[in-house]
RNA sequence: GUGGCUGUAGUUCAAUGGUAGAGCCCCAGAUUGUGGUUCUGGUUGUUGCGGGUUCGAGUCCCGUCAGUCACCCCA
């Protein structure tokens, strides 16, 4: 009597299948083609990382989500949560070694001990791309381009991109002498766009007074109360927020560039962007997709000039940006942009005479040599079975080889979606055939 | 972490507290050197898991696990 250990998997984990998988590694290759095509390279860390380096020395009590646990040799350990503070280290461990600015993507699993949702994990995989080592808006402006060029490359062109500035809400605020309560306000402010102006002015209402509760919401508001462009919107916030700043100025030069290239379609200047992590000092900016906004940002980030400081005095500025993969899977497989295509080979070489098996491998051998994928039937299983085998993977075409075949030095071609069929063919105009 | 909803065969779904069913899928065959149609036969469940109430629980109660939605936070 044996025991079945039940083959369940934990909560927020997932196995992956090979149509999802494949989905996925499409477009994690456009991804990384957009940014090779920036000169942005690959880089890889740990999972798995000291406790102190990802929460930093405080403690961290805050952070429940984080998996943290003590290793075979009692050490403080604790995982990933997402690639930023990672790559933070991995620059403070690494800069004089690397040519800077450093330009790097990185891929990988992240995992938080959140409550799970639809497009929601507790391991789920980010694909950060960063420059490190200058603090300037031609860099912020390049992560710009890199998101709407990462969109544009998964076949996702209607996106809009909503960026703001910490410097000119925060100045703002000194104004006001609500400077201390920047974090708090910046949460709530963060939450305008689901909760609407009324909840967010009653949140308010516990920091500030109610006067400064409308200026506050004069202050967000001023992107759907200004008419005209991006430009028009910012002199108003400079207008508020008591003239213009450092910020402001960056901004200004972003957006003036973004209309030179034509693309001030795609970015709207939105002073409720705000990004809830506390560890953004500039620009910061959310992405939407058009044709499905319920979802959520689907890539954020902005600039950090202190994250490395927690690791080096090296002044180490950056500015990056996450595109959280599994949430836009979640989208695109709403939207259906993600076609079932060939998931393993092109050709199935039917198995038709189990005498035959070495000639089905020497004609598999012959395609791939001319670089197409073929697989050869593994069992003299009657055809039916063998049809259904091949529409399961999606292979498109289908060779039949059996003793007749054989014995001509033919074989017979068939599109197994058309149905339609050569007869006595060549190997050679069968793969003519199939490069076409 | 808190609260709401859900959990029955591989899958989609049935079953007034009274013997767990159907379609699809799958398997074998009818007929195959060529599968989307037809016919015949067949397998599949400790009703998520564990307790409790009851003569009797898929059904009611409690716990637990998982999914989902909201809060929170974010990707």
């Amino acid at each position: 009597m044996s025991t079945i250990i039940e083959p369940k998997v934990l909560k927020g984990f997932r196995d992956f299948l090979p149509d999802q998988e494949i989905k996925r590694r499409k477009i994690l290759a456009r991804l990384e083609g957009v940014f090779r095509s920036f000169g942005y390279v690959p880089i890889d860390t740990p999972v798995l990382e000291y406790t102190e380096v990802l929460l930093g020395k405080g403690g961290g009590e805050t952070d429940k989500q984080v998996y943290a646990f003590t290793d075979h040799g009692n050490r403080p350990v604790a995982m990933r949560f997402d690639l930023t503070v990672p790559f933070a280290r991995f620059m403070a461990s690494h800069y004089s070694e690397l040519p800077l600015p450093f330009k790097r993507y990185h891929f990988g699993k992240v995992y938080r001990g959140e409550n799970t949702q639809r497009g929601r994990y507790r391991e789920f995989m980010q694909c950060d791309f960063d420059c490190v080592g200058v603090d300037s808006p031609s860099a912020d402006l390049e992560i710009l381009l890199m998101i709407r060029g990462a969109f544009l490359a998964i076949d996702v062109p209607n996106i809009t991109i909503r960026l703001s500035h910490r410097g000119i809400f925060n100045s703002f605020l000194q104004n006001r002498g609500l400077l201390d309560k920047s974090v708090e306000i910046l949460r709530i402010v963060d939450k305008l766009a689901k909760i609407g102006p009324d909840q967010t002015a009653q949140l308010l209402g516990d920091l500030a007074s109610s006067q400064q509760v409308r200026e506050i919401l004069a202050f967000i508001g001023a992107t759907t109360s200004v008419t005209g462009g991006n430009l028009e919107v910012l002199a108003r916030l400079e207008e508020l927020a008591g003239g213009p700043t450092d910020g402001s100025g960056r901004l200004r030069e972003i957006l003036l560039a973004l209309d030179t290239l034509g693309l001030s379609e795609d970015f709207v200047l939105d002073s409720s962007i705000t990004r809830g992590l506390d560890y953004y000092t500039g620009i910061v900016y959310e992405t939407f997709l058009n044709q499905l906004p319920g979802i959520g940002s689907v890539c954020s980030g902005g600039r950090y000039n202190d994250l490395a400081s927690l690791y080096t005095k090296e002044q180490l500025p950056g500015v990056g940006s996450s595109i959280g993969l599994d949430r836009l899977m979640a989208a695109l497989e709403e939207l259906g942009t993600l076609g079932t295509e060939a998931a393993g080979s092109q050709v199935l070489i039917f198995s038709m005479d189990s005498s035959l098996g070495t000639t089905y491998h020497r004609v598999a051998q012959a395609l791939r040599t001319e670089g197409i994928a073929a697989e050869v039937y593994l069992a003299p299983k009657k055809m039916s079975a063998q049809f259904t085998f091949a529409e399961k993977k999606h292979i498109p075409w289908g060779i039949f080889l059996g003793p007749k075949e054989e014995a001509a030095g033919t074989l017979q071609l068939k599109n197994l979606e058309t149905r339609e069929t050569w007869d006595d063919l060549q190997i050679s105009q069968v793969i003519e055939i199939l490069k076409r």
